[in-house]
RNA sequence: GCGCUCAUAGCUCAGGGGAUAGAGCAACUGCCUUCUAAGCAGUAGGUCGAAGGUUCGAUUCCUUCUGGGCGCGCCA
């Protein structure tokens, strides 16, 4: 927990080793070291006290690259010194003595990166990192446990969940990225009435038929009897006491009971853990609800003993959580028999003894955001002093097109459906472009652009968002897609490949002084950047940032790449420094993309 | 009703206390004898929901309002 305070940005930090990387915050430190330098100066020359650090801004970009590389505005410090943030201005450049890098535009002071040195600086440090570039420390030493997709085995998959999942990977990712000790785990809800109510329909419409005899998935097999038990219940009133009576011969264990819930939810566990496989989402440890939801039970009690729980007339336990602004809620029925919140607590505190995480982050959706305050306040009154360390990631709803997603009126988008409407759409692409020669294998191929499209889509937008997911625009090969990003990488490799035939200056005596165009430099800056987004997304749990981070590299390299030779520019020490910058940019993506669940591509 | 959340181009979304607010899609127009055209460029499109406030400066922060979403079960 210290790791994190002792990173604090102090001006003078250097490049130590276990931190490689922020090359584009140093030369920004050092410049704004020498700014509040001069600013005492002039303090002391005008006779006046100024708390420098207190009134400096930012430092920013200018809106444009003819202004510089790095913006200093003066306005706050006008009151001080009596003078227009112009003068001001004029006065630090006159101070700073340095023509060649400073120069002032109004009331701003511009402050030009010497760009030959930076871009040798910057190509080095990622082309040594390669694809592990962004890669940085700024949360090593902390344990994190994410939590995501916690399926219900009643049913397969749906769009909703995509995002879970596509969220809660690539946060993982991200924060191991950063530094992270991170244990991805999965919570099953695998009892309760939902799973009871498939069963009752099997039992009655469909006993000694199984996922092979019908030919379905088998996850989508239990879902059918989940389908079919919504129709029985529609004209049979003692359907829902029926599926009761099911719920209370399992929490009774009857072994004929029990053998069906199990054979019924392997074959959901089953079916999701394809799905899983299929769009590259990996747990690291998994829990069931069936073994945990009675294991809150007992702290609940612990907590009346010691106070912070009280029983009412009837023998509920309830919490008073009205001094913290949230309701009483009841965290333990009369009978003995948990909830919903009894079950989380159980099972936060057992994963915590199963791996004493620094923080727990749990990829929920919004609508449960009251649950998750109610939950965090009861263990910090339980005295878990990790209990402050508790996140909610809580994300928007996913939307089509048409409107919401309804399971009544059947627009809920299944999952299992969508990736292979995107595959199909992927494959025909492939074959329509001619490419089928150049890829090893087209099936796979086309699954990775399929999740490129997916999970781009899902990440782009800001978790806490509502969100219109459209499959048509999702696929769609050209604009801000992951396909597009997949095809700067593909491109950039295929030409990295043909390389090798040309004649090159070697690595080590490249001379990037060649670099002369906007854009290279452009290019240059937006990879320098590359590790402080990775923190800030991570600090942030927002793979958005990534993702936007990305588009803008691949959308000014594609310009580039049009409009510029590479490999087969003419003059040998240009074509060797751009296509080291190349190599920059693909390392990006092949560090980046993966960090949003996105495929890395040689070839497509 | 109370609470949380969102509101930026026709549509889908970025951005964010500072110098002319950005993309993609859709529309119109150019560019393939050229490193993968799954591409690149141009035109057009905005009082950043409204009103106050804080500030040298607000689209960004605060308050109120309006509109949408979600929540307010001894459901999960």
């Amino acid at each position: 927990m210290a790791a994190q305070l002792s990173s604090a940005c102090l001006p003078q930090r250097g490049l130590s080793s276990d931190n490689a990387g922020p090359l584009m915050t140093d030369i920004k430190n050092t410049w704004a070291r020498k700014v509040i330098n001069a600013l005492y100066a002039l303090a002391t020359e005008r006779s006046v006290e100024c708390p420098v650090e207190d009134l400096m801004p930012a430092a920013e970009t200018p809106p444009n690259r003819q202004l510089g590389d790095l913006a200093f505005p003066l306005f706050p410090f006008a009151k001080v010194f009596r003078s227009s943030p112009q003068v001001i201005a004029q006065d630090l450049s006159r101070l700073l003595d340095d023509d060649e890098h400073v120069s002032v535009a109004g009331p701003y002071l511009n402050i030009r990166f010497d760009r030959p040195a930076e871009t040798k600086r910057i190509l080095r440090e990622v082309n040594t990192a390669a694809e592990s570039w962004g890669r940085g420390a700024s949360m090593s030493g902390q344990r994190i446990m994410v939590e995501f997709s916690c399926p219900n085995t009643n049913k397969p998959l749906h769009l909703g969940h995509l995002r879970n999942d596509a969220l809660g990977e690539s946060v993982s990712r991200i924060l191991q990225a950063a530094g992270a000790d991170v244990r991805q785990v999965n919570l099953i809800n695998n009892r309760g009435i939902h799973i009871c109510q498939s069963m009752l329909a099997y039992l009655e419409r469909g006993k000694g038929t199984t996922p092979e005899s019908a030919g379905r998935k088998s996850d989508h097999f239990v879902g059918d009897w989940y389908v079919e038990y919504q129709k029985i219940a529609k004209d049979d009133t003692e359907a829902p006491q029926r599926a009761s009576d099911l719920l209370r011969r399992w929490e009774q264990g009857d072994p004929d009971v029990m053998a069906l819930w199990k054979q019924m939810n392997e074959w959901t566990i089953t079916g999701i853990d394809q799905t899983y496989e299929m769009t590259d989402i990996h747990f690291d440890a998994v829990y069931y609800e069936s073994d945990t939801y009675k294991s809150g039970r007992q702290e609940i009690l612990s907590g009346v003993d010691a106070g912070v729980f009280y029983r009412d007339g009837d023998g509920a336990v309830w919490v008073d959580l009205e001094d913290a602004d949230l309701d009483k809620k009841v965290l333990l029925r009369a009978d003995g028999t948990s909830l919903y919140i009894t079950q989380d607590i159980g099972t936060a505190i057992t994963r915590h003894r199963d791996w004493e995480f620094d923080r727990l982050v749990y990829v929920v959706a919004s609508e449960q955001r009251y649950h998750f305050q109610v939950l965090f306040e009861v263990l910090k009154r339980l005295g878990y002093a990790w209990a402050e360390n508790l996140f909610h990631l809580s994300y928007g709803m996913v939307n089509l097109p048409s409107g919401r997603m309804k399971s009544r009126e059947g627009t809920v988008v299944d999952a299992d459906d969508l990736i292979a409407q995107l595959m199909q759409l992927a494959k025909t692409e492939i074959e329509s472009k001619g490419r089928i020669e150049d890829s090893s294998d087209v099936d796979e191929t086309s699954r990775k652009i399929a999740l490129g499209a997916l999970h781009y889509y899902l990440l782009m937008v800001n978790p806490n968002k509502d969100m219109v997911f459209d499959p048509a625009e999702s696929i769609s090969f050209t604009g801000n897609t992951g396909p597009y990003l997949q095809y700067v990488g593909a491109r950039i490799s295929s030409m990295i490949r043909k390389s090798s035939q040309t004649d090159l200056v070697s690595d080590s005596e490249l001379d990037y002084s060649v670099l002369e165009l906007d854009e290279e430099w452009e290019l240059v800056r937006l990879l320098g950047e590359f590790p402080r987004v990775v923190a800030q997304a991570a600090a942030e749990y927002n793979p958005t940032l990534i993702a936007g981070h990305l588009y803008e590299v691949a959308k000014l390299y594609s310009r580039y790449y049009h409009d510029h030779r590479i490999v087969t520019h003419e003059d040998k020490a240009v074509r060797s420094c751009r296509l080291a910058l190349s190599k920059g940019v693909a390392s990006l993506l092949r560090s980046g993309l993966p960090l949003i669940a996105v495929p890395f591509l040689d070839s497509m």
